[in-house]
RNA sequence: GGAGGGCUCGCCUAGUGGCCGAUGGCGGCGGUCUUGAAAACCGCUACAGGUUCACCCCUGUCGUGGGUUCGAAUCCCACGCCCUCCGCCA
């Protein structure tokens, strides 16, 4: 949810984040006259409570004799509260909805338009070129049999996958790798339900533009998370924090539907429905929100740079933010297979959105605020095998392990064929 | 799955129709005292909304939603959540 006070003040300001992310203005105005017309129905219903209250606090003091016309006076007040209560409710459920329809408020630096309009930041590595001819992952991972996705389909389905022998053992080392990194710099590992309840869900805004994405189990009200992001934003709902920064590194299991994505990534493990992932989340001060986007940036970077991969940063565009984030950095290493650049990281600012939908604020001398919220991927594990496998495979099938990783695969140096 | 118990201000707790936004303790903050600290004593100590430059003031909030009533933390209904015991179980 997006600050009222910075509508009432700037409006131009948000519209002009509307018109980047190619949203419709108008809707800015609707929030306007929704804010009106419940602060105008607040202020008559308070009014009337007030009166209300001073009549049926005299109708004790009343004598017998004027007690009657003081309790019917009591009683005509009481409807016309009934009466104002339920027009303050209906103001306020329109300017809910009025304001989730509005997403962040991009920062100024963002570049507008859509997908295709990002800035690219800077490039990481050279392109790496090889002097045979490249397999995909998928056909290196099957050599290895750390890959199985024809029983990953026989068992589950379309898009599922089994991790055998050196794949499971590689996804643990980037696991243990990740939360050794993630500890070093003061993130608290977590290891979050990957079930969560509807309002963990929308507080985040997961349930907006992207509910088709979701899982959700009718029979419990659950959702299965497509990120950790979600538990660990949740994590401090509804709480005043006293300390900030804080900072978690949550390992967990995400689902996603790929509802509209037919036909895109089918080959491999890198679209998949189920993927495990180590997220970084921060709680900071709302001024802090850009330099701690800036630190969550170079982890990644630094966790790419140790795994010896060509990657490249972008600023997206307006456009192709979530909702909730008014800013998005994302890492996307070279797939050589495929000649392309592809997004293994991301990382946003959702400076006070999520936090207001949530309730997490903290203590200021200006009085309690809300938090701003960070997250980014330390390590999507599942995207991260894949291109591994592809930018370090050698003619002979074999794969070579970066040193990062050596200490935890029993310092082995390569992974090779049976 | 079966049976109970509970949800009040950061934590614990008092409170069974108007004098309750709500008692007391702990914790926290400020002060007195002290070279400093502790102890003791005094004071302050929820959030949201409306109004306001600000103070004041007004309104709402005792798990949530509804109901009864002139008036509800207190009575009624529904729901949610937490806990305990039994059963089952990684």
């Amino acid at each position: 949810m997006i600050d009222l006070k910075l509508l009432r003040d700037d409006p131009d300001r948000v519209r002009a984040s509307q018109l980047a992310r190619g949203d419709d203005p108008a809707l800015v105005d609707a929030l306007l006259a929704a804010d009106g017309a419940r602060r105008a129905a607040v202020t008559a219903g308070d009014q009337l409570r007030g009166a209300q209250k001073e009549a049926s606090s005299s109708v004790r003091g009343a004598s017998p004799e004027e007690r009657p016309a003081v309790l019917e006076r009591a009683k005509a007040l009481a409807a016309q509260v009934k009466e104002a209560e339920a027009s303050q409710a209906a103001a306020e459920v329109a300017l809910r909805a009025a304001h989730l329809a509005i997403p962040n408020v991009v920062l100024p630096g963002v570049p507008p338009g859509g997908e295709a309009d990002f800035e690219v930041l800077e490039q990481v590595g050279q392109i790496p070129s090889y002097e045979f001819a490249v397999k995909d992952h998928l056909e290196v991972g099957e050599r290895l049999k750390a890959i199985d996705t024809e029983r990953g389909a026989k068992v589950s389905g379309s898009r599922f996958a089994f991790l055998t022998g050196p794949g499971a053992l590689l996804e643990l080392a980037l696991v243990n790798h990740a939360m050794a990194v993630a500890q070093r710099h003061g993130l608290v590992p977590v290891i979050a339900p990957a079930l969560v309840r509807p309002e963990a869900m929308e507080g985040t805004g997961f349930l907006g533009a992207h509910a088709s994405e979701v899982y959700k189990l009718e029979a419990d009200d659950l959702y299965l998370v497509g990120t950790s992001e979600v538990p660990l934003a949740a994590f401090h709902s509804d709480e005043i924090l006293d300390a900030l920064p804080v900072r978690y590194a949550g390992f967990s299991s995400c689902f996603r539907r790929e509802a509209g994505s037919h036909g895109k990534d089918t080959r491999g493990i890198i679209r998949v429905h189920q993927f495990d992932k180590v997220e970084m989340f921060a709680f900071v001060p709302l001024e802090e929100a850009e330099a701690e986007h800036a630190r969550l940036l170079e982890l990644e970077k630094a966790f790419l740079t140790d795994l010896e991969l060509t990657f490249r940063v972008i600023d997206t565009a307006a456009g192709d933010l979530g909702s909730s984030a008014a800013r998005k950095f994302d890492c996307e290493a070279w797939l050589p297979s495929q000649e392309r650049w592809l997004e293994l990281t991301s990382t946003s600012n959702c400076t006070d959105f999520q936090a207001r939908r949530l309730g997490i604020r903290h203590r200021t001398t200006e009085g309690v605020r809300p938090v701003a919220t960070l997250n980014g991927t330390l390590c999507a594990i599942g995207r991260t095998i894949a291109v591994l496998l592809e930018v370090h495979q050698r003619e002979d099938g074999s794969v070579h392990v970066p040193a990062a990783l050596r200490p935890y695969l029993g310092g082995v140096a390569e992974l090779t064929p049976a």
